[in-house]
DNA sequence: ACGTGTAGTTTCGTTTCGATACTAGTTTTC
DNA sequence: GAAAACTAGTATCGAAACGAAACTACACGT
């Protein structure tokens, strides 16, 4: 097939443009994309992920940017500010009842919901597929990767989840967690040519 | 089951945060992220969809911004503008050759760098579910579709390639180039003809 | 104690983008 | 065959998103 000419490029281009699709949607909401996306973090990332500084990481954006988005969301009342005992200078932010009501009218459902549709096989395909290529864009881009506790190196599961980053045990909702610590498995995180895919379980 | 609670919400998530991440990347171009967007829109674009008004609705923004963006390429020197014979109000961009050599320069090259690297199996999973993610995304949204020629429901394939929508032979190059008048096979809800550039209000 | 580094915030100027309005060409309608 | 309705493309202007830089406050190494 004379197709497999453009079928990377194809690819990418293709990630880039569902990815911005995903964003704005609604337009019926008062939120704009930046917002979405830190609100979505703010729920999805455990607990010491949860700062400005690891969702401008994140978010590929300036602390300063991320500090405004995380004030606009504070003024909407969708997030708390909660001061660190261990690190004064250091918060976390968690959602509020009105911040979790708030994602139920996530225009990224219909993304979700696009995704359920599809055949079951490419749904876990892409489940898949697309962490590992997050990670291998991480390595080549070398900067930091964000993942799920479950999927990390420093998870040791079994009876008891430990994560040895934070030396401390992890509850079982954390493992569906973004963690700004995150560091793939089987190898380092730097430039390592050989990424394993391997099988998800 | 466990893995039910990470999956398709944080696919969808996972997307959002590659298109994004793909954007920008380097910084070392004076490019925007909408200017490589569009530089790649008219680079990947059949003869009948180089146009600003398709690009505007492949990009999700209105005529006028999309205007804008053509219009810094064109002071760039990477889109020349040529004047339609048929419809003297229509206007198709080409890229020049300034343009196809920045096309190298493409920060998106990253990504593809990431897909290569990938498993096989993981690769041709994500060539296949990403085109139905965009349709299924599209019919949820009800806005048009974008893909090639070869998937399209008005091409028809044999010996000589035609295309029913613009009553044309098609060129081999043709079938990876996007149109605007994509429609998806197999009994998805028509994209009319003329499409909707969603401005009305 | 001092210097260095980090977390978070604020301010300011640039840039981008969407709403609006406008020109010009095409198609439709009576 | 004109007028109305519609479409393609462009220009203008205001709002806001974003990055750079400066600043405060705290932590940590020496």
């Amino acid at each position: 097939m004379d197709n497999n000419v453009t079928s990377t490029d194809e690819i990418a281009e293709l990630l880039v443009y569902l990815g911005r699709a995903a964003r704005g949607g609604d337009a019926a909401s008062d939120m704009t994309a930046a917002q979405w996306t830190a609100l979505r973090f703010f729920a999805r990332a455990n607990d010491v992920s949860r700062t400005p500084s690891a969702f401008a990481s994140f978010h590929a954006t300036t602390r300063g940017t991320a500090s405004q988005t995380i004030k606009s969301l504070l003024v909407k009342g969708y997030l708390e500010r909660h001061e660190s005992a261990d690190d004064r200078r250091s918060v976390r932010f968690d959602l509020t009842d009105a911040g979790l009501a708030a994602m139920r009218e996530d225009p990224l459902r219909a993304v979700s919901e696009a995704i359920d549709r599809l055949d079951a096989g490419l749904k876990s395909a892409l489940r898949q597929a697309l962490p590992a290529l997050a990670g291998e864009l991480a390595a080549i881009r070398d900067t930091v990767a964000f993942g799920t506790c479950g999927d990390c190196r420093h998870y040791s599961g079994g009876a008891i989840s430990y994560c040895a980053c934070v030396a401390a045990e992890l509850a079982p909702a954390d493992l569906g967690r973004l963690c700004i610590n995150f560091a793939a498995r089987e190898g380092r995180k730097l430039a390592s040519p050989g990424f394993e895919p391997g099988e998800t379980r």
